[in-house]
DNA sequence: CACCAAATGTAAGCTAGCTTACATTTAAGC
DNA sequence: GCTTAAATGTAAGCTAGCTTACATTTGGTG
């Protein structure tokens, strides 16, 4: 996936949190969630899409089991709740806050489809970042079809790397700050979590990576 | 998935390809493809959407391996290189005809985006429209990751019948005439070749189905 | 700062489904 | 209507990764 993939090159949240257009100014208002507070749940009416201002969301639902299914988790800057832009009626997934202090922009389908109908511009922005989130929809899709569970893991990592990582300059890893715990991982990958700790722990006996709680750090080559 | 879903609601054909329309007409024209012949290449620019008018088109991508992998086969009235629209610059699969004659109607991006600004209920069909696609794609997703492979057979063929089945006035089992070989099947649910043909028997054996070459009938409960 | 729940680490045993190999059937094209 | 490649049917053996169970570590909270 080439960087001009992603989501520096589609800022969304500058264009649609913009306490500068004035005409949307008064809008424009956040909402404050605390750990564990739901931002919607499954079934729940799909009118708004969410930008993150601060703390962290889970997105996610239930299998039949009972069992909580990670879809993403995301973080400061970036968008959610985008499915409802397409048509989406009613909820798929869960919105969780799983920060003691969330702090998110609710925008209105309607007003979305009114600056997208005024701005041409700004509606390339989102098509292009609609685009994104099915391209890496297609791409998980991919490697969970034809990839061996080590391989999944490595490309999760480098993933992560493009969203959260930066260079350490001292010793030139990859250091990854990321908010996702093994469970939420091994959901995401589709693995189980006892497997996903093992091909961890023997990526860092190989040199690939190193770890801790919240920090991972893919070494040089 | 509920039929609102579904493409009957949401018919882009009749309203993108409509000699109706007298600005477009003048633009409107099919392409013809014979057997074998691509429509485009994987890395070619995505700068269309195309309308089947008659025929089938297979959409993947080969492996790094050489195997082909087949995202959809499509038919009739139906329309692909819809990530086009959604800012993809080249294209990342292949677009096939596998159909001695195939008719296609290309219609430019830049079009679709002007029909788009013009018309707004055309807009919202196209939003839902590609709803459906992604909600599709999530769907194959979490049965990749949580069913075993008859479950998933099963949902396959469910989701075939909506989309190509019939009621058969006599036996009121379900009749589908599809353009699958038990290859491609295999291929989009994520099984070997070998192991889906043995659950197919297998469902046979226990009165799910019966199946042909190009036919599959779901049996009455 | 002690407690506790969540997160992480580790191992044993089991099985779904893969790979490979080959046989049989079908239909497309000459 | 013959030929032949593609599609379908079937079986044996192997293994990645699941499940289950439990131990250890960590950090948030009263």
């Amino acid at each position: 996936m080439s960087k001009i993939w992603f989501l520096e090159d589609v800022n969304v949240f500058s264009v649609l949190c913009p306490h500068k257009t004035k005409q949307y100014r008064k809008r424009h208002n956040f909402s404050q969630y605390g750990k564990q507070d739901f931002i919607y749940f499954e079934e729940d009416a799909a009118n708004k899409v969410y930008l993150i201002e601060k703390g962290k969301v889970k997105l996610g639902y239930y299998a039949e089991d009972g069992k909580e299914v990670v879809r993403a988790i995301l973080t400061k800057g970036e968008l959610f709740g985008e499915k409802a832009i397409l048509g989406e009626e009613s909820r798929s997934e869960f919105a969780q806050s799983i920060d003691a202090k969330t702090s998110v922009c609710p925008v209105p389908v309607c007003q979305m489809q009114e600056l997208m109908r005024n701005n041409h511009s700004f509606s390339l922005k989102v098509y292009k970042f609609l685009g994104i989130r099915f391209k890496k929809l297609e791409r998980r899709l991919d490697l969970l079809l034809f990839k061996d569970a080590t391989t999944r893991v490595k490309e999760f990592m480098t993933e992560l790397a493009e969203d959260y990582g930066y260079c350490c300059p001292n010793t030139g890893d990859t250091v990854i700050k990321h908010p996702y715990t093994q469970k939420d991982i091994a959901s995401l990958i589709g693995t189980s979590r006892p497997t996903l700790n093992a091909i961890m722990n023997e990526l860092k006996a190989t040199q690939f990576l190193e770890f801790s709680r919240n920090e991972i750090r893919i070494k040089v080559a």
